[in-house]
DNA sequence: GAGACACTATGCACCCTATG
DNA sequence: CATAGGGTGCATAGTGTCTC
């Protein structure tokens, strides 16, 4: 049975042109060099080198075979190498901090792709407001954070983009208008509101603020999206919402389209203050590929 | 009783040392 | 450099035990 310490012999005779320096080369006995190169060529059928007076030259069909040889043997050391890159990433743990509802809607598929492709490597997802997340970096307390609307110098890896759209009780008077027309912030800004947060710092009071407006009458404040379309399903006022949290059935609520149009970003950042591990690379080049 | 698993015996392939 | 004889390791088949 041939093997690969045969064809390190054949290619160590053909450079050494010498049975007893070739076998010293791959760590054999000049005998069992001897015995091997016999065993090779009795396999092959073929002689793959003359023996001669102090030196064993290589045949005619020994040169192409001895050249399809190194290629094989380079082939090993290229998996080798791919390999032993790899090993770095295959162990270890990823602490990710992010906002209840990218850590619901974003990261779970991707997560997974992540989990079958690396197994080894853990992720530890904490649930934090997006204020909590860019604390939690900065003192380098996680690996990665989920950041909204992230600044184009920061190494971000973009998760998904939505808009936020207004929800209004089916009877109320801005409900009527068509998808084309939409609502704006400023008619929204002076209606009763269900203020919701999501947990985030962003919300529909900061949008407003960043317009120059102000939301004139909050009757409530919560921080679960369901429970600001609960309230909204009694009539106590409109609510603004990213469109990804919207439920699958608005029963008696209407969802028009904001006017203009205000989208918001999700990405992964890294910690500013320290090198990412090979595991938080690893994730990251996942992400730019998908 | 059938299948899974562990242990043991046997045969084979390979490499070694010694020698021509 | 090639060959003979011996040692070692591995694969496979056979057997016994355990679990369902």
């Amino acid at each position: 049975m041939m093997n690969l310490m045969h064809w390190r012999m054949v290619v160590a005779v053909a450079d050494t042109g010498n049975i007893t320096r070739a076998a010293e080369r791959v760590g054999m006995t000049q005998s069992g060099a001897s015995q091997a190169l016999a065993l090779i060529e009795e396999t092959l059928g073929v002689q793959l080198f003359s023996r001669e007076n102090r030196q064993t030259l290589p045949t005619a069909i020994g040169l192409p075979v001895i050249e399809q040889a190194r290629a094989m043997l380079g082939a090993l050391e290229n998996i080798r190498s791919t390999v032993d890159a790899a090993k770095g990433i295959q162990r270890g743990t990823i602490r990710l901090a992010s906002f209840p509802m990218v850590l619901a809607t974003f990261l779970p598929p991707l997560l997974r792709q992540f989990n079958r492709l690396y197994p080894g490597i853990q992720v530890v997802a904490l649930e934090v407001s997006d204020d909590e997340v860019e604390t939690l970096l900065g003192g380098g307390l996680v690996d990665v954070g989920v950041v909204l609307n992230p600044a184009p110098e920061r190494n971000a890896g973009r998760l998904g983009r939505d808009a936020w759209v207004a929800v209004l009780p089916g009877g109320h008077p801005l409900a009527r208008r068509s998808v084309e027309e939409g609502v704006s912030l400023a008619e929204l800004a002076e209606q009763p509101f269900v203020l919701a947060t999501g947990g985030c710092s962003t919300n529909a009071r900061s949008l407003a603020i960043d317009a120059g407006l102000q939301l004139h009458d909050v009757r409530v404040e919560v921080r679960e999206w369901s429970s600001a379309f609960t309230l909204m399903r009694e009539n106590i006022g409109v609510t603004l919402v990213p469109e990804m949290t919207l439920p699958s059935q608005l029963q008696g609520l209407r969802v028009v389209p904001l006017i203009p149009r205000i989208d918001r970003e999700f990405a992964l950042v890294v910690a500013a203050n320290k090198p990412p591990s090979a595991a938080v690379q690893a994730l990251l080049s996942m992400l730019a590929e998908n």
